[in-house]
Formats: C-alpha cells, sequence, structure tokens
RNA sequence: GCCGCCUUAGCUCAGUCGGUAGAGCGUCUCACUCGUAAUGAGAAGGUCGUCGGUUCGAUUCCGACAGGCGGCUCCA
C-alpha cells in the first residue's frame, strides 16, 4: 500500500506526517476527543473523510465557532428524526444553525404546543444514545429526487441548488454550490435508521452531541416569504458540555432581568396602558427626568452643530403626502386617513416635509446653505400589530430629526459632519462600540423607490466614500433603502453584545424635486439642494429602551432619575439630610430622603433595588462630624465625607458623565 | 398582518374536575427608631381582559374581539 504525505495544523505549528493512503481524518485525531470534524485544504469535512496526497489538515474542536455550528447542525437532524419518528407526515423545511443554536422547520398538519417539546426531546435523548452514525454519501440530483419524492420542501430546494444562498436564509445547509449529498444516520446494525438531505459536515455520531435543549415552537414562512405557506419552526441549542448549556440559560437569564419592559416597570420609568393602544407608551414621572435628560442634551448640541430648532404639526392634508412621495410609496406604512371640511389629514409618519415647506416658505440663497433644521417630531406609523415590542418598536415615537438642505458639493462634507456628530453622541450615552450599514436600493424593484438608478448610484457613492473614511466596519443591507435614498444607520452594541440600529443618516435629492426646492446660486441661477436627512437617538424612546438594557438600569448619574437617595439611620437624623438634601439641590441635583417608618436596612434595600448611584447615610458619627457616608451599587461604601465634599463628588459626576 | 401560547389584587403567581377566589411583595394604619439588601401586628384591595354562546348556574367549557409574550415578515 502507497504512503501519502499530509499536513497537519495544531495551535502550536504544523506537523508533516506520512501516512497510508486511504488514512481517514479521524485517525488523525484519536487522541482528541473534542475534535468533531476536520478542516481539509480550507474546507471543512467529516472526520471520515477520506486524505488525499498533500492534503493540509487541521482539527475543528466542538467548542470552536465552526465546531459549534456543526454541533447544533447534527442536533437539528436529530430532532427533525425524532420529529418524523413521533410524527410521520411531517414533511422536513431546513434546518441549520444560527447564533447559539439551531432550528428545524417542518410542515405539520397540527402546530407544535409546549408538550410535545418534551416528547421530541425525550425522543431525541433515545436516538442519542442510540449512538447513530452520521454517513455522507453523494447522490446524483435525479437520485435525491427519487428518494426524497415525500419532502416537496426538499425537492424545491435540489432545484434551486446553486443559487440557495438567495433561496432562503440557511438553505445553504442543506444544497451547496457542488454535488448534492444524503446523510444517512445508520444505527448499531448500519440500517439506516433517518436521512436527511445536507451537505454536512456532521458531528461523526449522535453520541457526541453533549448537552442540548428545545427553546420553543414558532411559525415561519417558508423560504422567508410571507406569501408561502408557514411552517412550525422548533428552536433549539446544543453545547460542548452540560456546563456550557447551563451558562448559555445562565446568560438568556440575565438577558431577560435587563429588559426594559420590565425595569420600566420595576423602576415606574413608563408603562403602555391598553386604553391608549398598542405601541403607545406613557412616560412617568422618573422615565420622564431620562427623557428630558436627553432631549435638553440633544437640542443644545444640535444647536452647538448649527441646526436651527424648527416646529412642525403631528397631522397634514394628504397633499404634502403626495409631494414627498409618502402615500404613493409608503401608504401602509401610514396610518389611515382622518376625513374633515372635505379634506383628508394624515398623520405624519416622517418630519420630511414639513421642513420641505420650512424651506420653501421664502426664497433661500446659497448663502444660508447648508440650511439645517431640527426638532422632535412626533411621528405615527401603522406598524403591523405583531412587530411591536416595548419601546424599541412603537407607533408614536419622537425623532431627534434633521434636514440638512446643501448643494451637490455640500454634501460628503455634511454627511461626515453628521457622522461625527452621532457618534459622539452616542459616546457621551456610553455606547462606544459601533460599526455602520448602508441601506440600498433593492434594483429588483424598482416600484418600492422613487428616482433613477443614476441618482440612487450618486447617492450611494457619497454615502460609502465618507462611511469608508470613517474607518469603521461596514455592513452591506441591499433593498434596506427608504423609497427616497440610501441610508447609513450606526449599529450599536449594547453591554451584553447586542446590536441596535439607533441613528441614521440618508442622503435624498427626490425629495427636493418633489416640493421643487430652490436656492438661488453664486451665479444667479436656480439650483436644486439636496437634503440629508438624519435622527441621532433614532427615537427618542426606543433609545431609552436600549439605555435602559444596555446599564440594566443602573443608569450613569447624568441620566438616573433619582441621582442621590438620603437615609437617615434614625428619625433623628431626617432633619439632618434634609438639610443636606436642600443643598444638594441648590446644585441642580436631584435628590430625595427616605423618611418613611422602614428600617434604614430596609431604606438601603429600596433604594438599591431602585438602583440609585448614590445613597447618602447619615447617623450620629456623620452629623457630629459634619459628614455623611455614601454607600453605591455594588455595595462600596465611604463613611464621614465631609457635606462639601460629598456634594462637590455627586455634582462631578454628573458633570462628567461618568458611572459610577 | 401570519402561527402558537398567555390574560386571576398595583406586581409575581396559586386555585376553582362548572356552585362568583387565595399567598407573597407592594399600599394604608399602629407599634418600633435601629450603622449598610427585607422589624412586627392589623386593614384595605379582585363584577377572575371585554363581549357573546352553552348551562339551573361560567372566573372555569366554546367563539369573537382586545392586550401581552415568543417567532416569521417588516422597521427608527
Amino acid at each position: 500500500m502507497s504512503d501519502i504525505q499530509v499536513t497537519l495544523v495544531r495551535a502550536d505549528g504544523k506537523e508533516e506526517l506520512t501516512t497510508t493512503a486511504g488514512t481517514k481524518a479521524w485517525e488523525l485525531f484519536r487522541d482528541d476527543a473534542a475534535v468533531v470534524a476536520a478542516r481539509v485544504d480550507g474546507e471543512l469535512r467529516d472526520l471520515a473523510h477520506e486524505l488525499a496526497d498533500g492534503a493540509v489538515v487541521e482539527g475543528v474542536a466542538i467548542d470552536s465557532p465552526d465546531g459549534h455550528d456543526i454541533l447544533r447542525h447534527s442536533t437539528a437532524h436529530v430532532m427533525a428524526q425524532a420529529v418524523q419518528e413521533l410524527y410521520p407526515d411531517a414533511r422536513l423545511g431546513i434546518g441549520p444553525p444560527v447564533t447559539d443554536g439551531f432550528y428545524y422547520d417542518f410542515d405539520v398538519e397540527t402546530p407544535f404546543v409546549p408538550e410535545d417539546l418534551d416528547k421530541i426531546e425525550s425522543r431525541m435523548r433515545k436516538i442519542i444514545k442510540a449512538n447513530q452514525r452520521f454517513s455522507r454519501r453523494a447522490v446524483s440530483d435525479d437520485d435525491a429526487r427519487a428518494e426524497l419524492a415525500d419532502e416537496p420542501y426538499k425537492l424545491e430546494l435540489i432545484g434551486l441548488k446553486g443559487g440557495a444562498a438567495d433561496a432562503a436564509e440557511g438553505a445553504g445547509a442543506e444544497v451547496g454550490a457542488g454535488e448534492l449529498t444524503i446523510y444517512d444516520n445508520l444505527d448499531r446494525n448500519g440500517e439506516v435508521a433517518w436521512k436527511d438531505l445536507c451537505r454536512g459536515p456532521h458531528l461523526p455520531t449522535t453520541k457526541r452531541i453533549p448537552a442540548f435543549k428545545l427553546m420553543r415552537s414558532a411559525a415561519a414562512y417558508w423560504r422567508g416569504d410571507e406569501k408561502n405557506k408557514q411552517l412550525q419552526r422548533l428552536y433549539g441549542t446544543a453545547w460542548e458540555s452540560k456546563e456550557a448549556l447551563d451558562a448559555y440559560l445562565h446568560r438568556i437569564e440575565e438577558a431577560e432581568k435587563r429588559d426594559h419592559r420590565r425595569l420600566g416597570r420595576d423602576l415606574d420609568l413608563f408603562s403602555f396602558p391598553d386604553e391608549i393602544g398598542s405601541g403607545l407608551p406613557v412616560f412617568h414621572p422618573k422615565g420622564g427626568v431620562i427623557k428630558r435628560v436627553m432631549e435638553d442634551y440633544v437640542r443644545q448640541r444640535h444647536i452647538d452643530e448649527g441646526f436651527d430648532y424648527v416646529g412642525t404639526p403631528h397631522i397634514s392634508k394628504e397633499q404634502t403626502f403626495q409631494l414627498s412621495g409618502h402615500l404613493p410609496y409608503y401608504a401602509d406604512g401610514m396610518f389611515p386617513p382622518m376625513e374633515m371640511e372635505g379634506a383628508n389629514y394624515y398623520l405624519k409618519a416622517m418630519n420630511c416635509p414639513m421642513h420641505n415647506l420650512i424651506f420653501r416658505s421664502r426664497g433661500r440663497s446659497y448663502r444660508e446653505l447648508p440650511l439645517r433644521l431640527f426638532e422632535f417630531g412626533h411621528v405615527y406609523r401603522n406598524e403591523k400589530s405583531g412587530v411591536i415590542h416595548g419601546l424599541t418598536r412603537v407607533r408614536g415615537f419622537a425623532q431627534d430629526d434633521s434636514h440638512s438642505y446643501v448643494t451637490r458639493e455640500q454634501a460628503p462634507a455634511e454627511i461626515k459632519h453628521l457622522l461625527d456628530f452621532v457618534l459622539g453622541l452616542l459616546r457621551d450615552f456610553g455606547l462606544d462600540d459601533f460599526y455602520l450599514e448602508i441601506s440600498t436600493r433593492d434594483d429588483s424593484k424598482p416600484d418600492k423607490f422613487v428616482g433613477t438608478e443614476e441618482e440612487w448610484a450618486t447617492a450611494t457613492a457619497v454615502l460609502e466614500q465618507v462611511c469608508r473614511d470613517s474607518g469603521l466596519e461596514l455592513v452591506p443591507d441591499p433593498g434596506g433603502a427608504a423609497f427616497y435614498g440610501p441610508k447609513v444607520s450606526v449599529q450599536a452594541r449594547d453591554a451584553i453584545g447586542r446590536t441596535w440600529q439607533m441613528s441614521t443618516i440618508q442622503y435624498d435629492f427626490n425629495q427636493p424635486k418633489g416640493f421643487d426646492l430652490q436656492y438661488q446660486a453664486a451665479d444667479g441661477t436656480r439650483q436644486q439642494p439636496v437634503m440629508i436627512h438624519s435622527a441621532k437617538f433614532g427615537s427618542i424612546e426606543r433609545f431609552i429602551g436600549v439605555l435602559t438594557e444596555h446599564y440594566a438600569g443602573a443608569f450613569p448619574p447624568w441620566l438616573a432619575p433619582v441621582q442621590v437617595q438620603g437615609i437617615p439611620i434614625a428619625e433623628r437624623h431626617g432633619d439632618y439630610l434634609a438639610d443636606v438634601a436642600r443643598q444638594l439641590r441648590a446644585r441642580g441635583l436631584r435628590v430625595e430622603v427616605d423618611h418613611s417608618d422602614d428600617r434604614m436596612q430596609k431604606k438601603i434595600r429600596n433604594a438599591q433595588l431602585q438602583k440609585v448611584p448614590f445613597m447618602v447615610i447619615a447617623g450620629d458619627d456623620d452629623v457630629e462630624a459634619g459628614a455623611v457616608s455614601f454607600r453605591y451599587r455594588d455595595g462600596r461604601q465611604d463613611n464621614g465625607v465631609p457635606v462639601a465634599e460629598a456634594i462637590d463628588r455627586v455634582a462631578q459626576a454628573v458633570a462628567d458623565r461618568v458611572q459610577v
């Protein structure tokens, strides 16, 4: 038998090996139980893959990103097998790995209920225990069609092979660009227990699934299109160990504790009264403080950056929205009209039309450009009932919206100006990890967008250049643009790594055309400006929701609804603290003193639960020394601080916008 | 909008196999005045989401609607 040469790549270097022809990848990793697959010449392969001469081979550990995907993909197969064993009529959709887990879609007569998940889980345990082998086999298209005659969705995917990436998110996991493969699950006797069209790779056997859990069921449109049938999707997760699974479940629990909807209630910030309607929040006094501080901040910052504060109404006759293009292109996103005195009035979904009317209220000179209009514009959008979510997706919200009217030549500089402005603002609020997303027109749906291809190309190029110059990561979002122009959005990562779409900057020459906006140029000719739309917080409501989750309700002092909670040790120290509170208020600080007849331990607990940044405590020792004692949210304490120094300390933390 | 689940006191949740309900926390009152996360006692508080249907009787079963939750689709 002839020998072959292979290169084994390890973390600490490469090793040249001579081995016999026909060697399988697993033979190189028999001592490493963590290796579940191999990367051979850059491609992920099963451990059963037969190595060729000259192959470069690297082990894929189960706890690596690729290893996780393989584990989860294999677990999805086991779940699908369990489902088909329990519900023989279930037809298979797709079943890819996703972040932290996997799903599989099924066409079933009756949707799954929670109890079904338990049944499926226990059947999966049986399959795992049976130690079935994942066995790969290449098939021709025709053979695959014959074998999968009962699986209409798989047949559809076979027809889409090659274009699978476009066919549906995750479809690439089933059919790749190359030859079709089927994975057989073989039991101990080598009998085929189950099979699925799949490009792999997979774990060697089902027993290599150390820990998994089914999470939830939901409906999902086949191939992500709402015109298609809804399939039943089962979500699950799988990990390299029971500990890793538990850690993941714990992470989810922690994330739930940050949920702004829960914190909004616990901290008495805002609520969503049913009587008002879905997606229409009200801010309570404490949430109102955060909102006001944000508004004061951003209003001042706009003025600093050369914007003029304006005001516009919430509704308008329909003509305005005909001119802007909203009614022709965005009517579904707007509330239905109110009829009055023979005219149709619409709630505005965007502020730009109103600002355009301010621009054209009189003749404009090139000397006025860039002309920058800004306001907190309250807009109302007819969001579908199923998408409404706390403060992050609502039907009525305030945008800190601006429109810069500029010449074409001024546009790049203005966009850069806005991007710098936005990033500085986000940093002041403690968000400092972001990337940019550029949303462009979908050329296959020209009827969804106003304007010519050339105009879009120009606008997109201008935005893209500024983004590249910023040095930030830039992610394309084809088809995601507004109807009137391409959009750059700033995506911010919060404290636990989730990303949120916040600020947006949009380049628009369609509305200037629609409103026939003009300015007189230096040479006396009439020219059309372009407008740059920009929302810095995006939506005040969403931003408050995101900040609440980012800080888990423990806002930095400058944003905290109550900055200082005074806690007397005993009733006789109340007056002393009331006087300290007066001094704090005189410095513009938000302070409350707890004069209730709770014990001081209880008062500390309450302040702690309210996540107040500074607890200021006073007892006999403090009164005697003219001092107070600090307790911070983390339990740290600093006793006997002279009153004047204590006040300075709080005032400084607020002024510096630091977290404590 | 679509699919599934859910809706009992301000909050978190028991409960009634159909005979109109209970706990903890919170609130209020009284006592206690205490040095870093819950003092004790007592009281108030609910036409069991809304509207229909079945039934002698519905909070419980059925239906519609509203609202919420998890997804899909869509977005600031």
